[in-house]
RNA sequence: GGGCCCGUAGCUCAAUGGUCAGAGCAGACCGCUCAUAACGGUUUGGUUGGGGGUUCAAGUCCCUCCGGGCCUACCA
């Protein structure tokens, strides 16, 4: 039994997330948490809500809310979203956490230590009227290269000229469009990544198998221009984590706060840390996941995100780890993703275009969602859901394939021999080929698995669900019932104990589904992973009661498809 | 501007430099009648974006052109 660490890149706290986001860390992470945890290793994944900075506070301001409050809301929002997909993490924790805030500042005061923290004074704009310093996304103005007037102080996006806050003609404020503008001198705390490029240079080299996109994405920062640079970890904020060094003041920085990007990846820890208190586990029931001198020694480590995340994976975070000179645990083992578009283009949350987490559980069950989405995850390059790819692979593969199956068979048991496993005959050739074709598909399922190809999983275990209706068309048990009741009765047992096998193997995918199928069965929704095919196709006995279930995937019909089409297009 | 990724059947995707480039869907034909008009079998379909090169051998490696996408750090 080995011992697994998972975290998904958190989630920003601003606003429902859309399939996007989902599909790009927490979907997959929680099928390979459900994986590991089927397979009987130790298992801990971890998940939480990204609370601090500028888009936080706006947004509360806009709600009328105080920012906690609004923070606390939008937690409860997307943990009922997150249970509503059957995300199965074991703690969802937020980065505004207590737990957080001290493992924030305590990395900042060994880094500090260690010479890895430089004071700078910057120059940045402040806005009077909205009663901050602006980021440089913040300011909008002319662009000087091509004249569009809403350029961005970091880059113009009619001509993708990139820039300065002050190469802007008429520069404004985005928040409020105040023009009362000034650039303020401000201290911040720079972390120097410079001075650790050798050794995330090293580390990087020696990772071996990670995904092309996660190290590509890694050199070119660490080579890009003149090498890695320093970065500000601080803001001028007021909702964040303050700066301290460890429990003590930090002359010269009062009022400020570490920048999100420096505390978010921090969370993974303290989330773990949230997640030992609310069990009781102590200080030693985190730690022994986390400091290699604790026990965390055998941990794998993986951690799930979208590319947009790999730079402070790959970077940042592990130059705040190991410039703390402290043992903490590195991550093993980084999966990453491309983006999932809607409908040829990109989701918009401002424009109302593709389906967000909520919307989606109010159309149609998560499995279903879930079962696409995983089968067409953005692995190697961007994919795109349309409703019509949704549609044909909700009633293809789950209806008419594994739903469809599980519905031929046990009907026709229960129309011929009743809600029990019937008695008599023995397995033949039929069934030593079904068994083998299994071993086959099920290696290839596990392997698949273990190594987070997630679209070949896909494909291996509708494989394994395509071979049930192979083998009932070869086994033909409507016929056989007229001439040898016998060899009928054993043909049904085996397509039984097949879709006990099909609920076991299926359930990373669609956990909903699967405790549908056991609870026909009469199963617990623990029952243990195959030891073999073989096995699995006799593990429940003659006599075994069952009830016949109901449909398990309700087709997408057209009407209803090209309605959702028109719902969904966007207002622009 | 710089960098990275991608381009394979009508569609979505596979193929450690090595048999005849393979699956699913869609299409065509046949079979079955247990089942959600479901299932199974057979089958059509490719100058692997264009051009050059290396090699006994290139979808795969190199050069170049074309097309698409992403990243380029103070929104995350």
């Amino acid at each position: 039994m080995a011992r697994i660490l998972i975290t998904s890149a958190l989630p920003y706290i601003n606003g429902i997330k859309h399939l996007g986001n989902l599909v790009g860390s927490q979907l997959p992470a929680d099928l390979h948490a459900r994986y590991m945890r089927a397979r009987g290793h130790e298992v801990l994944f971890i998940c939480a809500t990204d609370e601090h900075g500028t888009p936080a506070e706006l947004a509360a301001a806009k709600a009328g809310e105080p920012v906690a409050e609004y923070c606390a809301r939008m937690w409860r929002v997307q943990k009922d979203i997150a249970d509503g997909f059957r995300l199965s993490f074991d703690h969802f924790g937020r980065s505004s956490s207590d737990r957080n805030r001290r493992l924030t500042q305590h990395f900042a005061e060994r880094l500090a230590a260690a010479g890895l923290i430089d004071e700078v004074m910057e120059r940045q704009v402040y806005s009077k009227a909205d009663g901050r310093f602006l980021p440089d996304r913040y300011i909008e103005g002319t662009c000087p290269n091509c004249g569009y007037e809403k350029a961005r102080g970091d880059q113009c996006e009619n001509c993708t000229k990139q820039l300065d806050p002050t190469d802007l003609i008429n520069p404004r404020s985005a928040i409020s469009g105040s023009t009362d503008l000034e650039v303020r001198e401000t201290k911040h705390l720079h972390l120097r990544q410079s001075a650790m490029r050798a050794h995330l240079r090293e580390w990087i080299d020696t990772r071996e198998g990670w995904p092309i996109l996660t190290t590509s994405i890694a050199r070119k920062w660490l080579d890009d221009g003149e090498g890695l640079q320093d970065r500000s970890i601080t803001r001028d904020l007021d909702w964040g984590i303050p700066v301290r060094k460890g429990e003590k003041a930090w002359p010269g920085m009062e009022g400020k706060v570490f920048y999100v990007w420096f505390d978010a990846p921090i969370e993974y820890i303290a989330a773990t840390a949230e997640w030992a208190d609310a069990h009781g586990l102590g200080e030693e029931g985190w730690r022994r996941w986390w400091r290699a001198d604790e026990g965390a020694g055998d941990v794998r480590y993986t951690q799930f995100m979208g590319k947009d995340n790999v730079p402070f994976h790959t970077l940042s975070f592990p130059a705040t780890l190991m410039g703390s000179a402290e043992p903490w645990k590195l991550v093993d083992y980084i999966k990453s993703f491309n983006y999932l578009n809607y409908e040829g283009g990109k989701f918009s949350t401002s424009s109302g275009r593709g389906v967000f987490m909520d919307q989606a559980l109010e159309i149609l069950p998560a499995d279903y969602w879930r079962w696409w989405l995983l089968s067409n995850v953005p692995e190697s390059s961007d994919s795109d859901f349309t409703w019509e790819s949704f549609q044909n692979g909700v009633n293809k593969d789950l209806a008419d394939v594994l739903g469809n199956f599980v519905s031929r068979i046990t009907k026709f048991c229960r129309s011929r021999f009743g809600e029990a496993l019937p008695e008599g005959g023995a397995p033949g050739p039929e069934e030593t080929e079904l068994a083998v074709e299994l071993s086959r598909r099920l290696a290839e399922y596990e392997r698949a698995m273990e190594a987070i190809e997630v679209r070949r999983a896909a494909q291996a275990l509708r494989a394994i669900w395509v071979a049930g209706n192979e083998y009932l068309q070869r086994a033909a048990p409507w016929t056989k019932v007229k001439e040898s009741p016998e060899e009928a009765a054993m043909i049904v047992r085996t397509g039984l104990n097949l879709v006990r096998l099909y609920a076991i193997l299926s359930r990373p995918f669609i956990p909903d589904a699967s405790g549908a199928m056991l609870t026909a069965l009469g199963l617990p929704e623990n029952e243990p992973w195959p030891e073999s095919a073989e096995a699995a196709l006799a593990a429940l006995p003659p006599g075994h009661a069952f009830t016949t279930p109901d449909v398990l995937f309700a087709k997408l019909d057209d009407e209803r498809r090209e309605a959702l089409e028109a719902r969904f297009a966007g207002k622009g």
